[in-house]
DNA sequence: ATTTCAATTCAACGAAAGTTGAACTGATGG
DNA sequence: CCATCAGTTCAACTTTCGTTGAATTGAAAT
């Protein structure tokens, strides 16, 4: 991934209130919510949260689709597995223990 | 982890110089870096590379010692560990497969 | 057609970040 | 003590970000 692209991704990420956006839609997984829930479960201006999806937007991280007059953003895993792989990558140079972090839990099928 | 942290970690990374400053320091390991081979090396002003250093080191990412008359700078492995762990926690909240991007090649022992 | 609801866009403002060049601190060597 | 080298700090400026309230688009319902 381009650096530059990676740091637009984690500037999207900077903000606490975008972190909580993110966070919800998360938990929300593929099918997403409503930018009206959004606003009213996080006590965020609408205006102020459209700006703000629309920067997560920009950075690739999160998606939209009309339903009805409504706008559902849901969260895009490959652009968001490859910034936390692009972390991962950056931490590991020469350090290999630091990601241990990572993936620590995983069994091997067969144990 | 404080979201209010987290966010200020991503904002120290959400710069391409700083970047790549964390990665050269990555790298250099433990022992860490000259400000002064830092700025050689990726073609910084010296007084640029300070602001942005300090930026790192105020959100906890690295870390400085002197010697002689130089400062050397690392990167604080627990903070940046703290950081991954964040944001993977952030993306598999009812997803793990996302984080299965992180470590995709693992193949169970048994298979 | 008009009203209503969901959400975005716009213009304006204040606050914060980044950059630049000059001045400064602190350690080393003559 | 004076000069020098490493690096930081400072003041000034420009740019970008975040927030606010008002205006706008677009879909649905009456």
């Amino acid at each position: 991934m381009d650096d530059r692209i990676a740091a637009e991704r984690f500037a999207a990420l900077a903000h606490p209130t975008r972190l909580n956006i993110f966070r919800r839609l998360m938990q929300a997984g593929p099918d997403g919510m409503a930018a009206g829930l959004l606003a009213e479960a996080l006590s965020v201006a609408p205006n102020n949260l459209s700006a703000h999806l629309n920067t997560l937007s920009h950075a690739g991280l999160i998606q939209a689709r009309r339903e009805g007059r409504s706008r559902i953003y849901a969260v895009r895993i490959e652009a968001t597995a490859a910034t936390v792989g692009f972390l991962v990558d950056e931490c590991c140079q020469g350090h290999p223990d630091v990601c241990g972090v990572v993936a620590p839990r995983m069994e091997p099928v067969g144990a």
